[in-house]
DNA sequence: GCGACAG
DNA sequence: ATCTTGTCGC
């Protein structure tokens, strides 16, 4: 009698551990920050309009340098066994600059909407142990795979996105989705940004967009310029990179 | 009651 | 997430 935590077809999670989730949901959305509370800035960018010519006095506060992305990749054999990977890339080398994984045995099914209750413990785990191992390396921003605010318990947020009514969307971000990103950023209290590479809709459209949705302590619009920093393919180098090893690794290790 | 559902 | 070849394109 050995529980399956694996399908999507969720097995054995009770209703009430469900309300236990929400409930924890709800409590963490209390601390979450959707503008930006960080101690560096943003480096200038290349083609940037009117508004890119901010202060550029102060030249006290340090220009961002290492972002870190997370993934969780799976077996094939056995779907219980997952690798977590968190990789930190200095922003004007493009370069992985640290690189740690982790074999482990999920306890929780997928139950969408709830992602972070299976994925979250790893990838505390992996930022926690670099805190101490290489604090030097430690990313000033987190992009992580999966959601922020656009939440699937959220399904009207991503009408205002599409709207552009970013003002206006901030007083309803508060009452929305709270997705892995969110939950990994208060949690660590790390800035984060939530990347999502299908969304709860069918694209129809020829082109694949990637969902970039705030984390915590990171606004959408600087979520995107982030993001943006890493235009060389459809999804953002860090994620890409954690994605990429996260498989390596397992192959290194367990077989595929 | 069923219906769209991040990874 | 995972099972899967060739293939179109920068």
């Amino acid at each position: 009698m050995e529980e399956d935590a694996s399908t999507s077809g969720n097995s054995n999670i009770s209703p009430q551990l469900v309300n236990e989730w929400i409930e924890i949901q709800d409590s963490l959305k209390k601390r979450l920050i959707t503008d930006d509370e960080f101690d560096w800035k943003l480096p200038p960018m290349k083609d940037q309009d009117s508004e890119g010519m901010e202060e550029n006095q102060d030249s006290n506060v340090e220009i961002l340098k290492y972002v870190g992305g997370v993934d969780l990749s799976f077996s094939r054999n056995d779907s219980l066994i997952a690798c977590a990977t968190l990789v930190v890339l200095d922003i004007s080398t493009l370069e992985v600059v640290h690189e740690d994984s982790s074999i482990i045995k999920l306890r929780i099914p997928y139950v969408p909407g709830f992602l972070a209750f299976r994925e979250a413990p790893v990838l505390l785990e992996l930022l926690k142990k670099m805190e101490t191992t290489s604090p030097t390396l430690y990313p000033q921003v987190l992009m992580v795979d999966g959601n922020g605010l656009l939440h699937p318990r959220a399904p009207f947020l991503w009408i205002s996105l599409l709207c552009h009514y970013w003002s206006l969307l901030k007083s309803l971000e508060r009452s929305a989705g709270f997705g892995l990103a969110c939950h990994l950023g208060v949690l660590a209290d790390l800035p984060t940004i939530g990347i999502g590479k299908n969304a709860m809709w069918t694209t129809k459209s020829s082109l694949k967009p990637i969902f970039i949705s705030v984390g915590h302590r990171v606004s959408l619009p600087s979520a995107i310029k982030i993001v943006k920093l890493f235009g060389r393919f459809r999804v953002p180098e860090p994620i890409r990179q954690a994605d990429i090893r996260s498989k390596d690794f397992f192959r290194k290790h367990g077989l595929s």
